[in-house]
DNA sequence: AAGTGGTCTAGACCACGGA
DNA sequence: CCGTGGTCTAGACCACTTC
């Protein structure tokens, strides 16, 4: 028997085996169908996931194509710290530095989408792995998205994990980039005066909602991010 | 109508929203078809989505359930350097720097998993932005994976573009991290000494055959990766 | 043993969009 | 127009896995 799953992987050999190269255009389903000895249903759903996976480009009337590939995909998974370093066997520590109620900066501002003089909630705290800085977490949350974060203390739970368990999100936006560490950061995570930082930005929403901004601060030297290793359209 | 698309953003929605909160119990599909007026079959396309999107997991006899996400997805899209420029109606110049054909050091062995003496093309070029360096490329291509590429002079078309059109590949790692420039990218890139930069590395296999490890440096000043803004588990 | 998800078939109708 | 993909239904059988 040919399951959809076999015929997905026999068409997703085709193609990277380049048997299909890019831009060609591939039987009809109804054919594939005949070939496979099955009904164009389950031809249909192993295309679609194909489709999906941004390996084939399908047009009604015109058929379908192998997408010609103009970049990579790379997919992170991002942890909650504290399992990343219980992971590696590591001793976590998790220290509240400060929090309050105040307005954000322009900076913050625009990234959350709020005006003027709305208050959000800054709290500030710093993730120790084996007792050295692995994480400044820099995090301002809004009060009229997560009321209950107004009174959580967050002296034991880290903002990050309180809210990834709390609070639902409907999208999410990242950013990466190195830089020098300012005076601050050199100072809080115990580094050398001019050492390089990796950093994280991270702006999640509630349906156009915004939730929280975060920026995640790592000494370079002890931080890389890794893609979870997915060929890209397996099933 | 009701379509499996529109059954899985009503699913979708309850789970965002918090009315079906991680770790619970979600009905059956026969008791949401009946609910929709469909058949089992349509429920089970859009619960399948959700499922691979990782929203939900499911086992026979034992239904579905809500996922506990312990952490989050980003999605990156790394495109040609080429079209990158492009895009941000930037000025775009490529440069070969060398080009040999030699043993890979050690390091660069053990990525490609590739042993001894055996040779391997070494390709090191620039890629600048408006005149000003943007990403040097310092790239080991197999070449029993890839013969073509002996032949390849690389003056004009850089490694990258040329391996992404000419060479299919069936799985990819990545890992991001920031460093201080050495001495050699110091001055390929026109740094200030120890300017941080952020590097990519990614290694590419055609089945479980290496074809190419790649080291992309960029100064830290001019580069950021953003994720594709795509909900997670969208149809 | 029985409940739940996984998948297939056969036939049907529709929606899109190229010629 | 009409070929192609998109999707639904009804019924069926199977494969797990918990009870």
């Amino acid at each position: 028997m040919r399951s959809y799953k076999d015929i997905h992987n026999i068409l997703l050999e085709r193609i990277t085996r380049g048997e299909w190269p890019p831009g060609v255009l591939v039987p009809a389903e109804a054919d594939l169908a005949a070939e496979f000895g099955c009904t164009r249903v389950t031809v249909n759903r192993a295309m679609q996931a194909l489709a999906d996976a941004g390996l084939l480009e399908r047009r009604r009337k015109a058929g379908t194509r192998v997408v010609q590939r103009r970049s990579r995909d790379a997919v992170l998974n991002i942890p909650i710290v504290r399992h990343e370093i219980a992971e590696r066997e590591g001793h976590y520590r998790y220290l509240l530095i400060s929090r309050e109620i105040a307005p954000p900066p322009q900076k913050v501002r625009a990234e959350l989408g709020v005006t003027g003089s709305t208050t959000a909630l800054h709290v500030i705290s710093l993730h120790f792995a084996d007792g050295k800085p692995y994480q400044l977490e820099d995090r301002w949350i809004s009060l009229s998205a997560v009321p209950n974060a107004g009174t959580e203390s967050f002296e034991l739970v880290s903002p990050n994990e309180w809210l990834l368990q709390e609070v639902p999100y409907t999208r999410a936006e990242h950013v990466f980039y190195a830089s020098q560490a300012t005076a601050d950061e050199t100072q809080q995570l115990a580094l050398e005066p001019g050492e390089p930082v990796f950093v994280i930005e991270r702006t999640t929403w509630l349906s156009d909602d915004p939730v929280t901004h975060v920026r995640l601060i790592h000494p370079a030297n002890s931080f890389r991010l890794v893609t979870r290793d997915q060929p890209p359209g397996a099933l």
